[in-house]
DNA sequence: CCATTTCTGTACTGCTCGGTATGTAATTGA
DNA sequence: TCAATTACATACCGAGCAGTACAGAAATGG
């Protein structure tokens, strides 16, 4: 077999959708209805294709539903990376938490989270989807974690301060809120609640 | 018909099991499978019942839920009726909070908190049951910010305090770390949160 | 042109779901 | 003893589930 780097068309029938813009319609009923509240019939007619069109480009629900919330990482929580960004600890939890609040009450989007409403229980598939869901919300403590402790580094943070407690401390007010958005609370509640959780955060040293 | 005031015994076939011993076999499996991932053949292998005796007794499966709430409501959060009795605004808070990750990471029961994993998306059934439980988790938070309006009344909180956004406050406290708790966080871990979130409860006046 | 490859649309599979019909067992009241 | 009442156990119902077989359609390569 001869390859060539060029790229060249594929071979048979080409594919009669967008894959990026169906998934990002199955974003949208995972989010809503969560992992096991949303069917094969919800997911197809929600993209716009049938049944094997949907085996053949993401394998079976369960991929299809991986490959949303990297997708939902990507997209919806790119507020994240930017906050990360911010100059000092203090910054970087404070932009956290005020864009979290705006994402999680975005008027053309479902409101809460996708990583807390698409499943928190051990369903029917021994806690798979719960487990895959958790993990991926531990890397965000993760990386928030690794860059209070360089805030605590560069001395923006007060010396001593536990910047995994910390980082664990925001991710819990992060998920309350999401929580709360899903119940209906709207963007001026959640930031009220911020106010109050800002006060806790220690600031310069 | 004549009734007479006297404790009669029933009419026909007495019942052979314990109602409120297999409501809690219930609570137990809503609690680690929530609503939609648990299945009516689950619940009454746990529950060691049979399909009739479950409808005869309870209803349908969404009334066994609702009543399975209502259980857990009473036995395994007597603790927030506990906290709001304490003295001061202050120690209700942290009283609370405190009894929250004791139950929450209780090794004789689910970790979390069934208010929570029991359903949070809208899955099939329009969201019904994620509304029941949204109401029923409101109603404490209400319960918690009379009782801190009361704390703002007696002086014991600060005069001006947002009463109602201190509850919000500390029930997303609770949520989010009822949501840890649900991935593995042991009760240490949600100590060290709640260390950080009492730094934001404003004392005495 | 035709063989090959890949995707699409319909219709289907076996299975599990929530809920129930029916016959029988156990108790009460007369 | 016997009718009435209530609960139990088995076996079933239509519906919806995730996943797939298969035949036709649309492209490429020769």
């Amino acid at each position: 077999m001869i390859c060539v780097t060029t790229t060249t068309r594929e071979r048979g029938r080409p594919r009669s959708f967008d894959a990026d813009a169906a998934l990002d319609r199955a974003v949208e009923v995972f989010w809503r209805q969560g992992y096991e509240g949303t069917s094969l019939t919800d997911l197809t007619a929600a993209m716009g294709i049938n049944r094997p069109s949907m085996y053949a480009a993401y394998g079976n629900k369960d991929e299809l539903f991986r490959r949303a919330v990297a997708r939902y990482a990507e997209i919806d929580m790119a507020y994240a990376r930017d906050a990360l960004a911010r100059p000092t600890g203090y910054e970087v939890i404070e932009r956290f938490l005020r864009a979290n609040a705006d994402a999680l009450t975005r008027t053309d989007r479902p409101a809460g989270c996708l990583s807390i409403q698409g499943g928190l229980a051990a369903g029917s598939d021994d806690g798979h989807v719960a487990q895959f869901l958790a993990a991926s919300r531990l890397a965000g403590e993760n990386a928030l974690a690794e860059r209070l402790e360089r805030a605590v580094a560069d001395g923006d943070l007060p010396a001593g301060t536990d910047a995994a407690g910390l980082a664990r401390y925001v991710m819990v007010v992060s998920e309350g809120n999401a929580v709360h958005a899903a119940a209906g609370v709207d963007r001026a509640g959640l930031n009220a609640v911020i106010d109050i959780a800002l006060r806790a955060v220690p600031r310069q040293s």
